[in-house]
DNA sequence: AAATCGTATGGAAGCGGTTTCATCCCTGTC
DNA sequence: GACAGGGATGAAACCGCTTCCATACGATTT
């Protein structure tokens, strides 16, 4: 059994509250009894228990971070902003995993609540599931920061990049390479941010003058098999053929490559292609993928900042909080105009093009 | 504030007591009683503070594991698989990183303890700094399993790969391919499988009847520097240069990558590569690199249950166990032979030889 | 030297659960 | 109908810590 205060205190010869008053850093202790009980500690190797002092304090200085897949390398980068800043602040974070699963998501916020976590962070699993009076018993709970990920219709603090600007900025880049049969792979729509990018890409279009063909919108999700549908039946179509693709996010993104390889077309020779989030991000692999790159860590750190200034600040009724990184467009090969290939193929062996990443506004 | 068990018991009109044994599953409560306290949960929509749980029963359920870095996807899938098995027995996993850092590590290690997790799985950032007397501090307060990164010289249980046999079967696999000048880079060498995988890289030499020569022993670190300016002076030098390179690990084994590139050689063109650790899985990226396959999920699993096998038996005399998990080779385009090499190269463009990963044993 | 003040200290209560134990009531038996 | 037996229930203690409050002691003042 590890040391208590008792013991500490019999030990230093005080009593249990002194004890507590040198480890809390209290000035109302003689530098006498300070000393006897700091050698107590060392002697005992005495570590506070944790448990005990949030049950009494209420308190735990920890937060929850609730993410879809920590396997996606999108969500481990949110995570070391989100710990950064939670430890600067002196509080300790947890990560869970919800495996893509509504009902996970619930679970783990249910034992974060248990755990008397002050406040979590949110990328959820679908945003389906988040009615509004589910909202409201969470957000009851603890303060929460949604990130990347933001459910429709739910007002509520949150951080993410300027999904429509981000978005159009990405369809301008393959305009100015110039394509004109875009089409769009997407999420999820019941997120909000699937939608602002979609927004973006219909924006794009329109400001180039180019008409907006339903046809080239292709409502995906995260699943590979339907996202491969999608893209299959998009691109192998004798007539209406895209010469681009943009992919809403890195998860759709990567099943729609994944799947258009398989059937034998390929980045940048069959489609030029442009994904939110980055697959791969060395420059040494082929096709490079040009893609919209979001502040990661930032996010993360920014999320943790806006979540504790709500835990802190006992004013509820201040507005919510909506907060818009910057993104970024990083431009490789994948997206290469036609001629550029070209000289791109006859030499690839030998010299690839463009071996740097190149970094759009 | 939260509703309490009290407020329960009194809503309900029973005492606290019974309220706890219904929560609790005791059978020795009456089915009146327990529909009473039953409802009165969901009209408080009462959630047990598990922090005054745990101060009771001396039990958190909750184990940690603490990694050098989450954002290396290694690490990731090892916690999939060491959550998931934690969930199947009722436990709950924090995730700690340290951030490659030895000191950081310590205060993680710390915190766990405060925390009053129950037991620990340990990728530690350097094993230098694991002295005994730091380890017996450590393991006096919880069990520990170290996984992959194991400290040199301590005795504890662990869960890893045949280390010694995937790296031997690695350099068979370049053997096969003709090459005789193989150099290997790794990792610290104070951790005990970075010796391991060194040994396996002499004894496949051994067999082959192939001389070791000290030149092409390049012992590494995590350091992208260090492993640059050994791979650079390896890889450049006028005479003695190795076809193939072997690397010890993903994180040493991309840093030499990055620097050989940089310095305008590539794989397979320039040197054959091996490497243990996935870099990308996705078959579609070139070139596409062999590498040693570690079971990650199953690490994690496997970790998880012979700590709670710690856990749930008192008999700490038992000996350490280490498990050892096999390991396979995934054969890509860096370990092409020259002949493959230069058929590939010719119609490269056309059809990449071979799309799919092969396995090898 | 006595009174007053200030302050370090010890004792005790309480955080929200679990668990023990004594009590009480219901049932069955003679 | 009285009593034994047994199971459900409530009261109370306790987990390790913080915090409040009363006390006692040393220092300062008159």
């Amino acid at each position: 059994m590890p040391p208590t205060q008792k013991e500490l205190a019999k030990l230093a010869g005080v009593s249990a509250g002194t004890v507590s008053n040198v480890i809390s850093g209290s000035t109302k202790v003689s530098e006498r009894a300070r000393q006897k009980v700091l050698d107590a500690i060392r002697v005992l190797n005495y570590q506070p228990n944790l448990i005990a002092r949030s049950l009494k304090t209420n308190r735990t200085r920890t937060l929850g971070i609730v993410i879809p897949d920590i396997t996606i390398p999108f969500f481990p980068k949110i995570i070391r902003g989100a710990e950064c800043a939670a430890r600067e602040r002196g509080y300790f974070l947890i990560v869970l995993d919800s495996e893509g699963s509504a009902d996970r998501e619930s679970e783990m916020i249910a034992l974060l609540r248990a755990q008397r976590v002050e406040g979590m962070l949110l990328v959820t699993a679908s945003g389906e599931e988040l009615t509004p009076e589910r909202w409201h018993s969470i957000s009851s709970a603890f303060p929460v920061v949604c990130l990347d990920r933001l459910p429709v219709n739910l007002d509520v603090d949150s951080v993410c990049v300027d999904d429509c600007g981000a978005a159009e900025m990405a369809i301008s880049h393959l305009m100015s390479r110039g394509h004109r049969e875009i089409a769009v792979i997407t999420g999820p729509l019941s997120l909000r941010n699937e939608q602002e990018r979609v927004r973006g890409y219909r924006q794009a279009l329109q400001k180039g003058g180019i008409p907006i063909q339903r046809s080239l919108i292709w409502n995906g999700s995260f699943e590979q098999e339907e996202v491969a549908r999608l893209c299959q039946s998009g691109m192998l179509r004798a007539t209406g053929r895209p010469t681009a693709l943009f992919a809403t996010n890195g998860v759709t993104g990567l099943a729609a490559l994944r799947s258009l390889y398989s059937v034998g077309l390929s980045t940048p020779k069959d489609f030029a292609f442009v994904t939110f989030d980055e697959i791969t991000a060395e420059d040494f692999f082929r096709p490079g993928i040009t893609s919209v790159v979001q502040p990661t860590f930032d996010m993360g750190y920014r999320a943790v900042e806006v979540l504790l200034e709500r835990i802190e600040k006992t004013d509820t009724t201040e507005r919510r909080k909506r907060v818009h990184l910057p993104a970024t467009v990083t431009v490789r090969e994948s997206s290469s105009t036609p001629l550029e290939l070209a000289a791109s193929q006859q030499t690839s062996m030998r010299k690839p093009v463009r071996r740097g990443a190149v970094v759009a506004r």
